[in-house]
This record gives structure tokens, sequence and C-alpha cells, in this order.
DNA sequence: TTCTGTGCAAATCTTTTGCATGGCA
DNA sequence: TGCCATGCAAAAGATTTGCACAGAA
């Protein structure tokens, strides 16, 4: 497994048990949305609060340790890494990452250079075309 | 000037100035969020209510008429035309449509079939790359 | 010990809903 | 005339903020 805490510790935030609880809910998932991380540690935290997830959520953004898509209008949360598109399933919801050399032209770098992309592709899951 | 009442014509909504407001508000602009449509169509229907332009947008889109963008986090709305990518200016917050033929990998298509996909850029835009 | 983080409650948006009235077809 | 649309107010949801206390460094 990753090591979840050098992310905090190479940053300006400080370790607490929440922070973590955060970012191993990221790492298992792949992708989370505020209730979802919260509902799934309010299990080990029970006094855990909302506006906690929230404001650790902000901070992680700005120090750049984790990153928002934003699905269908909804807000998720990942953690940072290389770019790349997402594949969302438009019957079970699930999401799935693909690397941007898979898909992205090549030309698109020379077009708009040092840009930031975003790409989601909403489709059937393999699973789901199967039923 | 596209013919906008005939959008609607064609649709299940019935003809009403606020709804001619919308469209024709979205036509100029090319893109705007709920306030600021409620912000310009004010000045003409002072007593136009956010509910409405709320209920509308939704009506809009599920009739296919205009489609959601997600810009930051922030939805904003737009006439339905072909599938395009935005380039949206950090500076200055400028959107720009961009052809997929232009920019999109001919592969995509066979990988991901019948898929409706959501491509955003995030650059500077010429004007404030001069500046 | 200092300063940041947490948890609670309240405040602030954002969006939706219910209902009486108004207006399109 | 019969519905659908509008506008208002209230409700519901989502996110942020203030503050006192707890806990990391």
């Amino acid at each position: 497994m990753k090591n979840l805490k050098s992310l905090l510790e190479e940053s300006n935030l400080k370790i607490t048990p929440q922070r973590l609880a955060i970012l191993k809910e990221l790492d298992n998932k792949g992708h989370a949305s505020i209730e979802e991380i919260y509902e799934t540690i309010k299990e080990m935290f029970p006094s855990i609060s909302l506006a906690t997830i929230y404001k650790n959520i902000n901070s992680l953004k700005d120090e750049g340790i984790i990153s928002e898509i934003c699905l269908h209008q909804k807000p998720k949360y990942e953690l940072q890494k290389e770019p790349h598109a997402h594949f969302i399933c438009q019957k079970c919801g699930y999401v799935e990452d693909v690397p941007f050399s898979e898909i992205m032209d090549k030309n698109i770098e020379k077009k708009y250079p040092n840009s930031q992309k975003e790409l989601y592709i909403y489709g059937i899951c393999a699973k789901c075309k199967e039923k």
C-alpha cells in the first residue's frame, strides 16, 4: 500500500487520524463523494463531523494531495495521480481511470500547450453489458 | 438569428416570454449560469422568479433543447449543439467551443462506442496571453 | 506550550417544492 | 375552458463559518 502518511508529512498539513482515514478511503475506493467518505469513516470514528470532512477535503485539495472531479454534476474526489480520463458507467456508476495516452489526440498538446484537461466518457461498462 | 421559438414549438413545452428570454440569453452569451441568466432577464422581466429559471432550465434540459456543462464545479448551460469540447480561460473565464474532430483521437469511438464524451481544456486564452 | 485541527451549531448558499394565480393554446 | 407555467414563500440540501476545546509537534 502507498504510504499515505508521507503525503501529509511532505505538506503543510498535520497528520491526524481523520485525514489519514480520508486518504485511506480514497485509496481504497478510487473515487468517492463527501457523503460516501463521511458514511464510511463514521463507522470507525462515530464522532467525526461532516464539517471536518469538508474542511479537510478543501485543505487536501489546496495542497494538491487530492483532486476533484465532476461526475454528472456531482463532485467526487481521488488521490492526485498522473493526468487521466474517467470512464463512468451510466448504469452502475462504476468509475474507471483511463490513461490519456490511450485516447487523447497527440495534437492536442500542440494546440493547447500547458493546459489542464478533463475528459469524461459516459457509457455502459462490460459487466452491465453482459446482463 | 436562429429561430428559438421553433425549438419550443417542436417540444412538449409551451411558448412563454420567460422561456424565450432564457433561450435568447443562451444564444447571445453562448454559455451562462443560472445566476447570470437570472440577472440578465430580470432587467426585462423585473418580476421573474429564480424558481422559474430553475424550473425552465430543468424542463429545457429534459427536452434536450439545452445542455448542461460543469466548469470548475459550477454548472453552466448552452443551447444543444453538435458534440464538442470546451476551452476555458483560467484568467478571464472565457469559454470557447472546440469541435471534437479537431482534438479527439479517432480510436476513442472504437474503444468506447456509443458513449457520450465531455472534454474540458483549461488554459489561457489568446487575449490574456497578450497582456 | 503553541498553534492547528476537530466537532458542534449556526449561517449561508443553492436548488426544489407546494400552492394560488395567471396566461397560452 | 383546461392545463401548464409563473411567482412567491417555505422547505430541503449542500457547503462554509465561528468558536471553544482537544490534540499534534
